[in-house]
RNA sequence: GGGCGUGUGUCCGAGUGGCCAAAGGAGACGGGCUGUAAACCCGUUGGCUUUACGCCUACGGUGGUUCGAAUCCACCCGCGCCCA
C-alpha cells in the first residue's frame, strides 16, 4: 500500500477538504474501500462527473478499492445541494432508466476483476427496502434538525424569498448518510469522496457511522471546477458535454477540451489526465511561452478523448479537426473517403436529388431545416454577415439555391454556420 | 384553513386599459480582431412569409368587462411570507 493517493491529489490541487488528518495514515497503512455516488438525474454522465470517475480510478490505481454508487434510490428524492429550486421529481421509470445508463458508463472506467476489484452498486437496493418507522427510529433519531437547518444547502433555501424546500428534499441528506452507513456495513467502506458541494452530506454519513458503529469514516472533497471567465464548466453552445457519444460526438468532445482557455488548461490537465505533475509543469510552460500553439490543450483533448472514447475515436476526431480548421481547405479536392471521415460526427440529413435547383433547396430553408438555425428568419438575418457557408465558401445571396454544382464527392453538401457548426446534407433518395 | 403578496419572453426585470412582440440587463448566436482563446467592438435575439407601418402565437390557467387587456373583474393553479 502506499500513500501516493493523497499526495498525488494534493499536487494536483484536487483536495478541497479532508475530514481528518488521520486519513493519510489510514491510506498508507492499508487498503481502503472508498465510494463516490452518481446521481441519475440524466441517463448519461457529463464531463463534470468525469472528475469523480477519474478520482475513483486514481483511488484504484493507488491500491484501494473503489465503489461506484448509482443513486437509483436517492435519485427518487433529489439532492438539494447547490440547487436554488425545488426539483421536480423524476418518474420511477425515468430514474431506473437513467440509473441503468449511468451504471453502464461508470463500468467502463473501473477494473472489476479479482476478489477485491471495484464494485458498482445501486442504492435503490437498500433504500427501496426501508420502512419509514424503522428509518425514523434507527436513523432519524441521530439527526438534529437544529443542525440540519444550518446547513448551507438548506439555509439558502430557507432564506430564499422565492423558493422553500420540501420535506422530501430536506430528508435527502439522511438518505445519503444512510448510504454511507450501509456501504460501511457491507463492504467496510470508510471513505466517501465527492465534489465540495457534497461536504455536508458526506460528513452526515461519517458522523452516523461513528455514532452507530464507533468507527472513524472519512470524507474527502474536491474543489469545484472553475473557469477563468466565470462561465460554468462543462457546457458549450450546444449545451452540456456528455460522455455518451450519442449525445456528444467524440469530435465535439475533443473540440470541447481543445477549446479550454489558457488559464484553465493546467487545472484541467491536473484534474482530467493521468499525466505526471512534471509533464504538466512542462506543458504549463508551453502555455506561457507559446499560447498560440495550444500544445497543452491538444494534449488535454487527446488524453481525455482517448480515455473516454478510445483511440480510434480520437484519431477520427483529430483528423476531422485538421481538415475542418484548415482555412485553405478546398472541400472539392477531398476524396469521398476523406469527407466521410471528417464528417462522420457531424449531424447529417438527406436532401432529395430532385430538389436540387428548385425552391426546396433554398439555402435559407436548408440551413434552418438542418438545425443550424432555430428559424428561417434568424438565418436570413445572419446570412448578410457572411455566416453561412456552403462547402467552406461564404454565401451572401439570400436567394441562393443549392444545385448539382454544390454536390461534392460521395454526394455530400457541407453546410456551415459560423466558425464551427457543420451539417452534412446527403444528396440521395430515400 | 385564514390574511397578505407574487407569477411577464432563455433568465433577471420594467410595464398598471390603446403608441406592447412588450424598456433595460444578462445570456446566447453571428461578424470583426486573434490563437478554433481571453478582453474589446459591432449586429441579431417569438414564429412565418412576397421582410411588410403584414399575418400568427405570446405576459400562470379559465372565463368575463371593454371598440380595445400583460394591464380591470371572478374563479382556479403554483410559489412565498405571516397567522392558525
Amino acid at each position: 500500500m502506499n500513500s501516493d493517493f493523497l499526495k498525488d491529489l494534493e499536487e494536483r490541487q484536487l483536495i478541497h477538504q479532508v475530514s481528518s488528518p488521520a486519513l493519510a495514515d489510514a491510506l498508507r497503512n492499508g487498503r481502503l474501500a472508498g465510494y463516490i455516488g452518481f446521481d441519475p438525474s440524466s441517463d448519461s454522465l457529463g464531463v463534470g462527473n468525469l472528475v469523480m470517475l477519474i478520482l475513483l480510478m486514481r483511488f484504484q490505481r493507488a491500491g484501494h478499492r473503489p465503489i461506484g454508487v448509482v443513486g437509483g434510490g436517492t435519485g427518487m428524492i433529489g439532492d438539494p445541494s447547490g440547487k436554488t429550486d425545488e426539483r421536480s421529481l423524476l418518474s420511477r421509470e425515468q430514474t431506473e432508466q437513467n440509473a441503468a445508463g449511468i451504471r453502464k458508463q461508470v463500468e467502463r472506467f473501473l477494473d472489476f476483476s479479482g476478489p477485491d476489484g471495484a464494485l458498482l452498486v445501486n442504492n435503490a437496493e437498500w433504500l427501496g427496502q426501508l420502512k419509514l418507522l424503522d428509518f425514523l427510529r434507527d436513523i432519524g433519531k441521530h439527526f438534529s434538525v437544529n443542525q440540519m437547518i444550518v446547513r448551507d444547502s438548506v439555509r439558502a433555501r430557507l432564506a430564499g424569498r422565492e423558493q422553500g424546500i420540501s420535506y422530501t428534499e430536506f430528508t435527502y441528506m439522511l438518505l445519503q448518510a444512510y448510504d454511507y452507513l450501509e456501504l460501511h456495513d457491507r463492504y467496510g467502506c470508510t471513505l466517501q469522496m465527492g465534489g465540495s458541494d457534497q461536504w455536508g452530506n458526506i460528513l452526515s454519513g461519517a458522523d452516523l457511522i461513528r455514532r452507530l458503529r464507533g468507527v472513524e469514516a472519512y470524507a474527502l472533497t474536491t474543489p469545484l471546477i472553475t473557469q477563468a471567465d466565470g462561465t460554468k464548466f462543462g457546457k458549450t453552445e450546444a449545451g452540456n458535454v456528455w460522455l455518451d457519444p450519442e449525445r456528444t460526438s467524440p469530435y465535439q468532445f475533443y473540440q470541447f477540451w481543445l477549446n479550454a482557455g489558457d488559464r484553465d488548461v493546467v487545472q484541467h490537465l491536473n484534474t482530467f489526465t493521468f499525466l505526471s505533475v512534471r509533464q504538466i509543469a512542462e506543458l504549463a510552460r508551453e502555455v506561457a511561452d507559446a499560447p498560440q500553439q495550444r500544445t497543452a490543450q491538444r494534449m488535454l483533448a487527446e488524453e481525455v478523448t482517448r480515455l473516454v472514447h478510445g483511440p480510434e475515436a480520437l484519431l477520427r476526431a483529430e483528423r476531422a479537426t485538421a481538415m475542418l480548421f484548415n482555412k485553405d481547405a478546398d472541400f472539392r479536392q477531398l476524396s469521398e473517403q476523406e469527407l466521410r471521415e471528417a464528417f462522420l460526427d457531424a449531424p447529417t440529413s438527406r436532401l432529395a436529388p430532385t430538389a436540387l435547383g428548385t425552391p426546396d433547396a433554398g439555402l435559407i430553408a436548408c440551413v434552418a431545416d438542418a438545425g443550424l438555425y432555430p428559424s428561417r428568419g434568424q438565418a436570413r438575418k445572419d446570412l448578410p454577415n457572411g455566416s453561412i457557408f456552403v462547402n467552406n465558401v461564404p454565401i451572401r445571396d439570400s436567394n441562393y439555391v443549392l444545385s448539382q454544382a454544390d454536390v461534392l464527392a460521395g454526394g455530400f453538401i457541407l453546410l456551415r454556420k459560423g466558425k464551427k457548426h457543420y451539417h452534412v446534407l446527403r444528396v440521395a433518395h430515400e
